[in-house]
DNA sequence: AATACAGACAACCGCATAATT
DNA sequence: CAATTATGCGGTTGTCTGTAT
């Protein structure tokens, strides 16, 4: 490839949040020209992105079968299974949980799960120095909990075995918040009628 | 009301591998 | 068969939003 041409053509390439206007062609151009090829796909679409965030926005965002909102418990509970299994294998993970995307599900896990690990991997080392400390005195259940409605109720101490790990309710599962983001809903119609005047 | 902070998520980057030339 | 290019994956960072002070 020519480097003068793309130092003139590809100076310019956006990065950053998506806009609505971007969104549109990109659906659009997929709509019509089918995905994949994605370098040259951004080129023609006359996007000013890279392939690679194309293909990421696609399969991440635009794709019409990406399912949006809260993860499950029942998905929950799968994440943590085969994340036992498998470890950070996401794309694996996502792979069996329909709609979930890689992305969504590594975000999960380490801003939901992960974040409970630590708290009973620390609750675990303070209740370990406890019994130490009162090695005569079993069973001494006064643990000094912080008592946040989020803990957790038990755990096993073991990385590998997080599927003993129980939450309270009120920890999981937000709701939805996509008010910042311009609905999926509202973005296909779009691009249907979009697609009805080409 | 202002602002500092934390959580959630979108997007980027670097690397490995597959596909193509 | 080597070199080049495209793709996919996982880690990390950036941005936005809600909440606490």
């Amino acid at each position: 490839m020519d480097k003068r041409l793309c130092n003139s053509q590809y100076a310019e390439v956006r990065k950053g949040p998506w806009t609505m206007e971007e969104d549109l062609i990109l659906m659009n151009y997929i709509a019509n020209h089918g995905e994949g090829v994605w370098n040259s796909l951004a080129r023609s679409a006359g996007l000013k992105r890279t392939g690679k965030s194309c293909r990421l926005r696609w399969l991440n965002y635009l794709r019409p079968d990406v399912r949006r909102g809260n993860i499950t418990p029942e998905e929950q509970l799968l994440i943590m299974e085969l994340h036992a299994k498998w470890g950070n294998r996401w794309s694996k993970i996502a792979k069996h949980l329909p709609g979930r995307t890689d992305n969504e599900i590594k975000n999960y896990w380490r801003t939901r799960i992960q974040k409970h690990i630590k708290q009973a991997e620390n609750m675990n080392r303070l209740s370990s120095n406890i019994s130490e400390h009162n090695n005569d005195q079993q069973a001494s259940t006064s643990q000094a909990s912080t008592g946040p409605a989020d803990t957790i109720e038990t755990y096993s101490g073991n990385n590998n075995n997080i599927m003993a790990t129980t939450f309270h309710q009120s920890t999981t599962f937000p709701t939805e918040t996509n008010e910042n983001i311009w609905s999926m809903e509202d973005l296909w119609s779009m691009q249907l009628l979009n697609d009805a005047t080409n």
